[in-house]
DNA sequence: CACATTGGGTAGTGGCACTATCTATGTTAG
DNA sequence: CTAACATAGATAGTGCCACTACCCAATGTG
């Protein structure tokens, strides 16, 4: 199809698909002349994912391309890709693992708890930099509750993990890891919020 | 304290606290004169909180406003506030209720959890869009999968609102639940990607 | 009483996500 | 075969947002 059919099937106005292919969410379509390229489904189906974690998620552009290059890049190796970016700190300039200041607090919880994760896994970072944030405002969380909301966290990861398909070919069930990771996570803060609501209703009786 | 040592003390240039004044986000300092005003340790605080939900949680300035906004008109009514706003959908024209298309799912889900929550709270909607988008995209999330992301959320909940101090005042506490439900939510997030990579590297034995 | 500081207001900046326009081709209906 | 229309690719422009810089008259301060 071309570049109106795409657009048309999409929802997405052509101005925006050249901005996306210029900032390398797309790749281009298969030329065949100087003026014409030819897309596919693989081109409607990346449109509307980009689209979602942009739109949904409220990813920036710069973000989503990160992600999807994560995941092009590791395909195949599944607990690499979830592990890796989408909320993500920019990296050092020279594109490096980036130190991982990860806070001794953090280094102790995932100790304790047995979890495998790589030393550079970003959300080491988000974890001790929001921990860090909550207690300047007085608002400590201890550890106990930590380690309770780890435990939950882990449930969660299971559910999650329990619903790919593992017949599906490593690339396809990369995408919809991280599909599932990304895009259900503010349903999560959803259920969460609806969750609050209604506890709290019921212990003020 | 003048607005210098405001800004010193919390490391926010005059400008931006100007900004904020401004905009709302800070109330305004009590005036001595016409070019004076004096500023306290609320306003100090107020601006830590200020800062930590826009840099931290990533939340617009106006967002951020009307969460404040919202914990100031309903202290007192500690669920109201927790189901209130947040990530939340921009109020229609004229400010109202907002209709709450949420889908069907989500009634029958909230039913069958026997939560009670509002009618208009936001996060029915963001997560019948949500799900809605996933399935779009072919990635349905089944609805025992769903009861068991609730079931997960209802403990989250649980262990929100233990670490509550019940003797503490209704605003502070209210401001205490607005603050631990935002600003954890990175923080949950990234367990989640943590427990993820540690499952899926378990599993991959 | 000289002078740096402040409150309040207005205008400017840089980044981001598009969006519009232009040109040199291509395609296609008649 | 050609006139009308649709690209691809490039460049420039737009609107919004979160600041940021500057200006002024009025202070407070040594």
């Amino acid at each position: 199809m071309r570049i109106s059919e795409l657009s048309r099937r999409s929802g997405v106005p052509t101005a925006t698909i050249k901005y996306y292919l210029r900032e390398g969410l797309l790749p281009p379509g298969r030329a065949t002349a100087a003026t014409q390229a030819e897309y596919d489904e693989t081109h409607l189906r990346r449109l509307r994912l980009v689209r979602a974690l942009i739109g949904v998620r409220g990813l920036s552009v710069s973000a989503t391309k990160d992600v999807l290059g994560a995941v092009a890049a590791h395909a195949g190796e599944r607990h690499q890709v979830l592990g890796l970016v989408l909320g993500a700190r920019p990296v050092d300039e020279d594109g490096e693992p980036a130190p991982a200041p990860g806070s001794a607090d953090v280094d102790t919880l995932i100790g304790e708890l047995g979890w495998q994760v790589s030393d550079h896994a970003p959300s080491r970072a988000v974890l001790g930099e929001t921990l860090e944030t909550l207690r300047s405002l007085g608002e400590e969380v201890s550890h106990e509750a930590l380690l309770g909301y780890a435990a939950l966290a882990e449930r969660t990861a299971v559910l999650d993990l329990d619903q790919l398909d593992p017949h599906a070919d490593p690339v396809d069930q990369a995408e919809s890891a991280l599909l599932r990771t990304v895009l259900l996570e503010p349903a999560l803060l959803a259920l969460r919020r609806l969750a609050q609501e209604h506890e709290s209703a019921r212990r003020n009786t």
